[in-house]
DNA sequence: GCCTTGACTTGAACATTGTGCAAGTAGCGA
DNA sequence: TCGCTACTTGCACAATGTTCAAGTCAAGGC
């Protein structure tokens, strides 16, 4: 019988459990160690540094996103499938976003991803440089969606592992964002509309919104450049 | 003659200095002590925590941004402006993106540009949540932008602080990424039609493009709105 | 002019965490 | 059985956030 030994791909495994449920300071060698069965410094047989698993794991989990075909559904449809399932994908791994304000990723997996969308913004038209802006133009928008929800998950995460009195600290967070924003006529002027407000999220709906305005743009700009070329 | 005391404003302003030179892991409290000659622990007389002076720091800074007249200069000016200007203040000062990915922020300096920009989707014609729903699209747009921006500097910075050699690991790390971006067809294409890529940034004028996009499509949205209500 | 009080400052600690290093151990081929 | 390679372990150190008791300075009342 082998010894059972730890292998790289466990080892991003369980960085990824970690991860999602500690958030990325969350995450240490020790625990990380225990976690596994093994002492700490054991996982710097397999990887380089914590970084490095972090942009281990940080790869991974792109693989997670589906890759609709623009030809069968529509371009349209494909890229709305891709960004709504990168930002479900972010929203489940918010410490990603974190790491991606930090750390560059080349990794397979992104790159998969990265390529597919690519193929989306060509099917739908857009040639060359064009393609490479029109995706970066709604994966920009997805991930600073993203971004507000890693925030709150952090939030959350912290109040959650500090124990106690989380209720009151919300209560108390909100009621110090309330103050400062009736100070504001348009901020006021929401909060008096809506209450109930969450305590500094996007508002309702934007997402989809937003997602939705891009590619009217995006499809305007299509339509621009085929009557221009139909004109010549 | 008073002693002289260190004040709030002073440690916030030492703050912003020492984290745009250093980054968010690259601020420490015994460096801030020393640059404001006094013992590190003096700050906590002032401020509640490491984190409570990032917030503290991480407001400040959205007073950099100006707030154009929409009345004056047309809505869509004045949104391109306001985003222009988000977008570099969060590249001069990246270490804000990363702290928005797991703080949250309420403070008036923001709370002022939020509200401004509500006004700006306001002049431009959207009504209540569809003026925040606008705005929000726009601000997501630049935070994805500023996140890539800000994980290239915090390469370059961990490679100034490592010294030694630094072309050698980005030429490393481009030559890496590279060896897997050439297994995807679409990538493989990007890089040999411009092979001097930079090591993982947004295409050129990704930005001006997407921006234009998006406000393109909000101003569709606008028009047909107002179709509709003519044709009543 | 002294003294009390409260606003700050300091230095010494402690806990947590990433990581290097030398020594150990298990399995496998010879 | 020997030894080699692939891993694992425990110890140790350095960096860093934070606490706390003790100090120090300035201003105001007497």
């Amino acid at each position: 019988m082998p010894r059972d030994t730890l292998t790289r791909d466990q080892i991003v495994q369980t960085a990824i459990e970690l991860l999602d449920a500690d958030g990325l300071e969350g995450l240490n060698m020790r625990s990380l160690g225990k976690r596994l069965d093994s002492a700490a410094t054991a996982v710097y047989w397999h990887v380089k540094s914590k970084d490095n698993l972090v942009v281990l794991a940080g790869d991974q989990v792109w693989d997670e996103i589906e890759l609709p075909d623009p030809a069968a559904v529509g371009w349209r449809a494909a890229a709305t499938s891709m960004a709504t399932d990168l930002y479900a994908m972010l929203t489940r791994h918010p410490w990603l976003v974190q790491a991606l304000a930090s750390h560059l990723f080349h990794g397979p997996a992104k790159a998969r991803h990265d390529d597919h969308s690519l193929a989306v913004y060509e099917t739908a038209g857009f040639a060359g440089a064009e393609a490479d802006q029109a995706a970066a133009t709604v994966f920009m928008f997805v991930l600073g969606n993203a971004l507000g929800e890693s925030a709150t998950a952090a939030l959350t995460r912290r109040l959650s592992r500090d124990g106690g009195d989380a209720e009151g600290v919300i209560r108390d967070t909100m009621a110090r964002a309330t103050e400062v924003a009736m100070r504001f006529p348009r901020l006021r002027a929401r909060i008096e509309a809506a209450p109930v407000a969450d305590y500094g999220a996007a508002p309702d709906n934007s997402f989809a919104f937003g997602l939705r305005a891009i590619l009217d743009g995006l499809e305007a700009r299509l339509a621009a450049r085929r009557v221009g070329r139909d004109a010549r």
